[in-house]
DNA sequence: CACAAAGCTTACGTTGACGTAAACGGTAGA
DNA sequence: TCTACCGTTTACGTCAACGTAAGCTTTGTG
């Protein structure tokens, strides 16, 4: 029952992150300009944490599900610490369904791209039997 | 065994499609402007068929699914009638895998994000059960 | 017949998400 | 000491995907 890694004090460059997540140091501050993060810094030079990394790995996620920026602030938000007051709270459950019935369109979406995606495959390799043979 | 609606020669107008689909006509204009449409036109006007509302729907899904429109022109070309070309349908084939690992990618990354929605919901109920007494 | 509603074209403006270039500072190795 | 990288800031550029405005025609309706 040893921890192995992800230790409290890991630090991260950003030319560290950039590489492991294949994106510009560009990207990165750009992120740090619109608030995306905030990491620490050591004289001029910025130090990213376990939580930063973390945060970049959300945006990117939702990068990758198609949302903007500032979509991915509000999702990120969502699991972070003090909420204390209660109407915030109940937004935040407001916004949580919201993103959730996005989320199952966006599953939806999917399997019928995937389904016209196997049948469109399926065409191609009966064109390729039948049309094997006569070809110019 | 009566088919109802879906006739050869339904048409649409460009403001019909764009109250169905809820977008501007602008936008529908612009699809045409970058060849991913190409209403029949009677006189100047623009007359859309059942195939050109299919396109648009196709379009519209890709943009929720976080397609550029160059990606969704590709997607949309695969199933169009005639690759006679073997080359061709072998790099279809190619392109086909290619979007489907992406879309599976997509269904990882949504399946992780409803899962910390769930946990952030959680949180947040907990949060209001406990908290719900002394609040300001 | 007037005029509102829907259509059209042309063309410049805007927003988000970075790209790219310039110009500079610290440090580690040949 | 030089030069190679890494890091930094500032700031203008770019590209996609439309928004928006101007100015014009066509069509239906009180």
């Amino acid at each position: 029952m040893e921890q192995t890694q992800p230790d409290i004090t890991t630090e991260y460059s950003i030319s560290q992150l950039s590489k492991e997540f294949d994106i510009t140091t560009r990207s990165i501050r750009h992120y740090e300009d619109i608030d995306l993060l905030s990491p620490a810094r050591r004289g001029q030079t910025r130090i990213y944490s376990q939580v930063d990394r973390t945060r970049l790995r959300l945006i990117l996620r939702g990068k990758r599900l198609g949302l903007s920026l500032e979509d991915s602030r509000e999702i990120i938000d969502m699991y972070e610490p003090g909420k204390t007051n209660i109407d915030q709270l109940k937004k935040l459950i407001d916004a949580i369904q919201l993103q959730r019935s996005k989320l199952n369109q966006q599953l939806d979406d999917i399997s019928k791209l995937l389904k016209d995606l196997n049948q469109a495959e399926a065409d191609c390799i009966d064109a390729l039997k039948t049309n094997g043979t006569n070809n110019s």
